[in-house]
RNA sequence: GGCCCCGUCGUCCAGUGGUCUAGGACGCCGGCCUUUCAAGCCGGAAACGCCAGUUCGAACCUGGUCGGGGCUGCCA
């Protein structure tokens, strides 16, 4: 059997980080079976989609290197794959399934309906008993899919094991509303069907309406697929993840300064291990030994601490060319416009040492935006904390004429001069170099202080230090 | 309430009856290194929810209990 499977996201927001772990192993499963991924669009809710998120699912999947060979946008046999356009095709399914005995037109009151199943389940019966009981209903009403009363519905799920749902735990549900559109649960196990879906890999939250999908399937003739219920992820209060657990979408993380690699192997080990204590490791890594049985049956909190160590990481492991590619938009993004062909030689010779101290793509820019600027602008804590010490002017004075004379103008050539001058004056390091590192970087933190001199330049650094020193006077 | 799922350090994972005085990672704490910030290195605290049972032996098997979560919509 060659596998297919999909991944139904709905445009009604910005895609999702647990909709992206499920596809994620959707991918996983698909890449190491050798079968097919398939990206196709719920977009059933007509109150809430809108074609505008179509966008950020698609760019967002491609950003992370998930691929798919059929889906919106790829096209196929199938020709689309937005549920919007095989609205047809789903009312034909409903209709037949009322033909065969499977459904039933409800037209009635749903007030009425739910006092009935309420009724019916303060009794311990199924709804269905009453709401069977009423009178015939007209054509133009919702259609109901009819639970058979007695069967129970039993599969094998491949990440929790043998499930068994008794007949009357499922109500009749609503397969076509009364406005002509399919429920999700309709419309999601038509296209499982008439696409071929073999595997289904979702979330946990859809594990108690996996037997309407089920009966539905077998009404309409056709095997169900095999599913697989991935556990849900939680933010740090142990509750589902939403957005007041801060970020949640995907594309908060790729606009935060997230590297595609890391937010991939950080979705990967959240409820799946590769084995052996190892838990950095590629896609291909990954793919090459995916299975769903070695997926995890507990839900697992979304801890944005770890991802961040990871981000590191990998931003470490790059090598410096790559990382000063991908640092590029950033940097133009804080120096607030492109660099001539000069400055990014600048930027390259000291993004070595920018890029051990990021974690994020977005810590790389400001932390070179003094070489690109014209006015400095002073964080005013550092300067309280560095500018208000005993002395600070006459070390500032100094270092500005021994750098006057520092030939050539290199970081071993700085480095002797000012440690000579920590020397002379009889003070420590830190003493004598914070005051120079805020004074031309405007902040007490930076990229280590005798190449951020070199790069800046002699005459531009003892400018700036000259400057520092009439705002010091002038305080 | 009903149905269903889950339960190893704060967090993510390893662990499938003995090799577990429970391993790794993040985070945390302490130290080293050090011109800041990171990184790096060394060390530390930290868990099998609980109670029974099966067994010579249980984190691993069974039952119960407690706790957490999901679903219970003409949302997905």
């Amino acid at each position: 059997m060659t596998v297919r499977v999909r991944i139904a996201p709905s445009d009604t927001g910005s895609i999702h980080v647990g909709n992206v772990r499920s596809a994620l192993f959707n991918w996983l499963f698909a890449r190491h079976n050798g079968g097919t991924f398939i990206v196709r669009i719920d977009d059933t809710d007509l109150e809430r989609s809108d074609p505008a998120h179509l966008d950020d699912i698609v760019s967002g999947l491609r950003w992370l290197g998930l691929d798919w060979d059929e889906g919106v946008e790829v096209g196929g046999p199938h020709g689309t794959y937005k549920q919007s356009d095989r609205f047809d095709r789903y009312r034909q399914v409903a209709m037949s399934l009322v033909e065969a005995g499977h459904a039933y037109f409800d037209d009635r009151d749903p007030d009425v309906l739910e006092g009935l199943r309420v009724k019916a389940q303060k009794e311990g019966k199924h709804p269905g008993t009453y709401i069977r009981r009423l009178d015939p209903p007209a054509t133009d009403g919702s259609i109901r899919f009819s639970v058979p009363p007695d069967a129970a519905v039993t599969f094998t799920d491949t990440v929790r094991g043998e499930m068994r749902f008794e007949a009357d735990s499922v109500d009749d549900f609503v397969i076509l509303r009364s406005n002509g559109v399919p429920t999700y649960h309709l419309a999601s196990t038509v296209d499982d069907v008439d696409y071929g879906i073999t595997h289904v890999i979702r979330g946990e939250d859809l594990l108690s309406s996996t037997p309407k999908h089920i009966l539905l399937a077998r009404a309409m003739g056709a095997d169900p697929a095999i599913y697989a219920h991935l556990p849900l992820l939680f933010g740090p209060d142990g509750k589902k993840l939403s957005k007041r657990h801060g970020d949640t979408s995907l594309a908060a993380y790729r606009q935060g300064g997230y590297l595609p690699e890391a937010v991939f192997n950080f979705l990967a080990i959240l409820g799946w291990s590769i084995g052996e204590d190892r838990e950095i490791f590629t896609a291909p890594d990954a793919v090459e030994v995916f299975t769903l049985e070695r997926v995890s049956k507990n839900p697992a909190v979304f801890d944005t601490d770890k991802l961040l160590w990871m981000n590191g990481e990998y931003i470490r492991a790059l090598g410096v060319d790559d990382f000063i590619e991908r640092a590029r938009p950033w940097v133009v993004d804080s120096v607030g416009r492109d660099l001539s062909s000069e400055e990014w030689a600048v930027f390259s010779s000291i993004a070595p040492l920018v890029q051990e101290r990021a974690k994020l793509l977005t810590e790389v820019g400001p932390q070179v935006t003094f070489l690109f600027v014209d006015v400095l602008e002073y964080d005013e804590g550092s300067w309280e904390k560095v500018m208000t010490k005993d002395d600070v002017g006459g070390v500032l004075d100094d270092a500005a004429q021994r750098l006057e004379s520092v030939a050539p103008f290199e970081t071993e050539t700085i480095e002797a001069a000012l440690r000579a001058l920590a020397e002379d004056r009889g003070i420590g390091a830190g003493k004598a170099f914070q005051p120079v590192r805020v004074a031309i970087t405007g902040s007490s933190i930076s990229p280590p202080l005798f190449e951020s001199l070199a790069a800046l330049g002699r005459e531009r650094s003892v400018s700036r230090i000259l400057g520092a020193l009439a705002r010091l006077g002038s305080d």
